[in-house]
RNA sequence: GACCCGUUCGUCUAGCGGUUAGGACACCGCCCUUUCACGGCAGUAACACGGGUUCGAUUCCCGUACGGGUCGCCA
């Protein structure tokens, strides 16, 4: 079984980072599309960050997103533990074994480090091609620290020899770390896994992606609303083509698709605008059902307890083409499904502009209130009839009709939320207004 | 500073010696439409620069510029 093995690794810095997603996505797709394993890893060496809530938060992103995991905590698997902080009893072995070849020594503070023989290094990069470090001039690595805790580069190359890596897919800010990660594999004996360094992901300035920039955490995508599978779907083409002109690619395909020959070398800029584009492609296609699963605890959370009812197939047919993020349905829905909402100011300027809406409002209640089965039709019709009787066009009404109703002035079609109001809060609305 | 990687529309990208340089987001116009969207159609917009190699370079080579990364007892 030479079958592949390769891991994401990520340290519990209390986020998942979008750049992080997006190694763990590669990773996911490389193992899947090959019928290997995926393993998650925690490097949690540094004892300072390693609280249950950072652990949670790559945890519950992953899960969001739709990555799972094969190895790894709350999975098990044959090469574990997969947290580092209950490694140590392996890394003292592997330290022994350095020790007894006299690479390490102790220095003055009583860290450990290992001798740098800055040899000359060649990477056969999968993704960068062939890589050489011929003048290197790098200090001696700490490999354990003088309290016992051990170091970055020692751990993870430790473990992926333990956990049997066979591909080490990871972000270019490591390229440069891997001839000292080769120094390591040589001094152990041991093969060294293939390696394959994807380009950065900046920010829309373009600099590297950090933690405060907007967009970089994978709860604010969450949080926001957006299709988990779309944000999936976009970061697999930011540095990734599937070298078609298309861009939408479900979960699935992505796995028969991928390979590391179809990623891309230079640094991608994220641009929220697009994945909120390509997130709004999976839900224009949603059906009903599985929209208002999701719709439901979304809107709760935002404050808007609402019962399953009120948001009917037709209602959400409707709803899915306008949204990109559920955030989207939130304003749409609320005049909906309560009584107390805004009024936007450029639509109240608008009415305000074509003369005092009272009249029309009025000639409005009057043919809504004749209709008695309050039906798409009749509603249709009941506009017509008073716009007859005000001499004017149908059109002319709708604007008015419109923002008394709902504040807005876009949104549902008209017929449709008087349908969903009903009568009486139609007709209290007309009156009412403003 | 040393070392490493990169450079096609504003952005993500296709291209792998000869193309009207293609697609997508965004933008703009039109159509559809009671609105907003969705959808459809059309448009503006790119090969960083300089040398080679070649009959011919976006494509191959070398420089320059610019961008990014590494050089930690962070990962």
């Amino acid at each position: 079984m030479s079958s592949v093995r390769v891991r994401f690794a990520p340290s519990p810095t209390g986020m998942l980072h979008v750049g992080g997603a997006r190694t763990a996505l590669f990773n996911w797709l490389f193992a899947r599309h090959h019928s290997g394993t995926f393993i998650l890893r925690v490097e949690d060496t540094d004892q300072q960050r390693n609280t249950p809530e950072a652990n949670e938060a790559i945890f519950s992103g992953l899960t969001w997103l739709g990555l799972d995991w094969d190895e790894g905590p709350n999975r098990g698997g044959s090469h574990g533990p997969y947290r580092q902080s209950e490694r140590t009893g392996i890394y003292e072995r592997y330290l022994a074994k350095l020790q007894d070849s006299g690479a390490t020594y102790s220095d003055e503070s009583g860290a450990i480090r290992f001798r740098c023989p800055n040899s000359p290094r060649r990477i056969a990069d999968l993704i960068c091609g062939d890589t050489h470090f011929e003048q290197r001039s790098e200090p001696d690595m700490t490999v354990r620290r003088a309290d016992g805790s051990f170091i970055f580069h020692f751990v993870n190359v430790v473990d992926d020899i333990e956990m049997g890596v066979t591909h080490v897919i990871r972000g270019e800010d490591h390229l440069s770390n891997t001839p000292r990660h080769l120094d390591l594999y040589e001094a152990f004996r041991v093969e060294p896994p293939r390696f394959a360094h994807i380009p950065l992901i900046l920010n829309e300035n373009g600099s590297k992606m950090s933690k405060r920039d907007e967009g970089a955490s994978v709860a604010e995508y969450r949080a926001a609303g957006y299709h988990p599978t779309g944000v999936l779907n976009y970061l697999a083409l930011l540095g990734w083509s599937p070298k078609e002109d298309r861009e939408i690619f479900p979960l699935e395909e992505l796995v028969t698709r991928f390979s590391l020959e179809g990623i891309t070398r230079g640094n991608a800029k994220f641009s929220l605008e697009k994945c909120g584009w390509i997130s709004g492609q999976y839900f224009h296609g949603m059906d009903p059902e599985p929209l208002r699963e999701v719709l439901l605890p979304f809107l709760a959370t935002a404050g808007l307890e609402t019962p399953a009812d009120q948001l009917p197939d037709a209602l959400l047919l409707e709803l899915r083409t306008k949204i990109r993020t559920l955030s989207d349905a939130v304003p749409l829905l609320l005049p909906l499904l309560v009584d107390v909402f805004p009024v936007e100011a450029a639509a109240a300027a608008k009415l305000a502009s074509q003369g005092d809406p009272s009249p029309l409002l009025r000639a409005l209640a009057t043919s809504f209130a004749e209709e008695s089965s309050w039906q798409p039709a009749g509603l249709e019709a009941a506009i017509g009839r008073a716009a007859e009787r005000l001499g004017l066009k149908k059109g002319a009404l709708m604007f008015p009709c419109r923002v008394a109703l709902t504040g807005q002035s876009g949104g549902f079609g008209l017929t449709l939320v008087l349908e969903r109001l009903g009568r009486e809060r139609s007709l209290e609305r007309l009156g009412r207004f403003p």
